[in-house]
DNA sequence: GCCTATGATTTCTA
DNA sequence: TAGAAATCATAGGC
């Protein structure tokens, strides 16, 4: 615990100071101390909030040039570090006052007084943006990234991605074709930058957050910061790094979107179906020549048995139709050959059916 | 390289 | 939303 959280810790005796700090008199009676010394440490108070830091520094050091004290007030730029912690270096006369000061049996008592109302007020007004409801966006993109397989646990680098992609390109999607096996190497290493960037992020946020609140709790010695404040420091940089994490987040969907696109681009490299599918196909339509409009279960049945998918079907039919009565002329040999085709098997069919029912030759055919 | 066949896509319509 | 029609893009034969 720093020395300013061990004193907010150890003053709680002094509330009833602080609910009447607005009352100076109040305090007086609490403490118990002369008039005079309370105004003057509030008066010397006072004017040292009022003063810049080369004013103040000017005053207990006026023989030498405050150049070495650059920097800002702000704990994130690190030059504060160096305030708190160059002692050493200071006039003799400095370090006396600052041991004074720090030494004054009102510090710890007037010291919890200014922290309560920093709290009071800055926090108050600052606090109010916190707790902020989680980015839609930010959901959106991690859900993205979990479907395609590139964030969460391992999934064979987004089989369903790669299987619809190899759908697509009128492979089975299980048949591990070259398109498919590509597609999940691709994926896979847009997985490993993902995570490796991932990582550093986290690494450089967490390094950042110990760093700031090194800095902090070594400028509490000297200035009051509540735990509060640290906490809302340690947020506001969580916010910053988040953001660039939604950046690394959109740039990997972009990815997996022109990764996809380029397989479901790989669709126009055409296979011909193979030719037992094509005579399923045929039997079917010239069969049904006279309303060629498969229902879905008849396009299931048709795609499983060509090892085609329904959508491919569809097309088949849709193609078949519009050509086949584009030119009748040029499909009527096509369909002869298959109503001849279609007329023999059902002979066949009929054959041994009635070959079985004849008791003569139960086992027969 | 040209031509035809054919699977896929797009646009329109009922 | 399924199907018709037009069109695109590629395979494969010559």
């Amino acid at each position: 615990m720093d020395d300013q959280t061990r004193m907010l810790a150890g003053l709680g005796g002094l509330g009833g100071l602080t609910q009447d700090v607005g009352d100076p008199d109040s305090v007086r009676k609490q403490l118990g101390q002369p008039q005079q010394d309370i105004g003057d440490i509030l008066q010397q108070i006072m004017a040292i909030t009022d003063e810049s830091l080369d004013e103040a520094q000017a005053r207990c050091w006026p023989e030498e040039a405050p150049a070495q004290w650059g920097g800002t007030d702000d704990p994130t730029e690190g030059g504060g570090a160096g305030r708190g912690t160059a002692g050493g270096a200071l006039p003799l006369n400095f370090q006396h006052r600052k041991h004074a000061l720090n030494c004054h049996r009102m510090k710890p008592a007037l010291f919890s007084v200014l922290c309560e109302i920093k709290e009071k007020t800055v926090l108050s007004i600052r606090g109010v943006q916190e707790e902020d409801p989680p980015d839609p966006q930010i959901m959106r993109l991690d859900n993205m990234l979990l479907a395609e397989g590139v964030s969460g646990p391992e999934k064979g680098g987004g089989s369903a991605a790669a299987a619809a992609a190899a759908a697509a390109a009128g492979g089975s999607p299980n048949d591990g074709s070259i398109e498919h096996s590509d597609y999940r190497a691709k994926l896979a290493q847009i997985r490993q930058i993902y995570h490796s960037e991932l990582e550093k992020y986290e690494q450089a946020c967490s390094e950042f957050t110990n760093h700031v609140m090194n800095l902090l709790r070594e400028q509490s010695r000297t200035r009051p910061i509540s735990p509060k404040e640290i906490e809302r420091m340690v947020s506001i940089i969580h916010r910053k790094f988040s953001s660039i994490q939604m950046q690394l987040k959109q740039s990997t969907c972009e990815a997996v979107m022109i990764l996809r696109s380029r397989f479901l681009d790989a669709r126009r490299k055409r296979r011909n179906f193979n030719k037992q599918a094509t005579e399923v196909l045929n039997e079917y339509f010239y069969s049904h020549l006279s309303n060629p409009y498969p229902s879905e279960e008849a396009k299931e049945e048709l795609a499983k048995k060509c090892a085609i998918t329904v959508s491919q079907v569809s097309n088949w039919f849709g193609n078949k139709r519009i050509r086949y009565k584009k030119n009748i002329g040029k499909f009527q040999e096509e369909a002869n050959l298959y109503a001849v085709k279609t007329a023999v098997d059902a002979a066949n069919v009929s054959a041994q059916a009635s070959q079985a029912n004849s008791p003569a030759t139960p086992n027969s055919g």
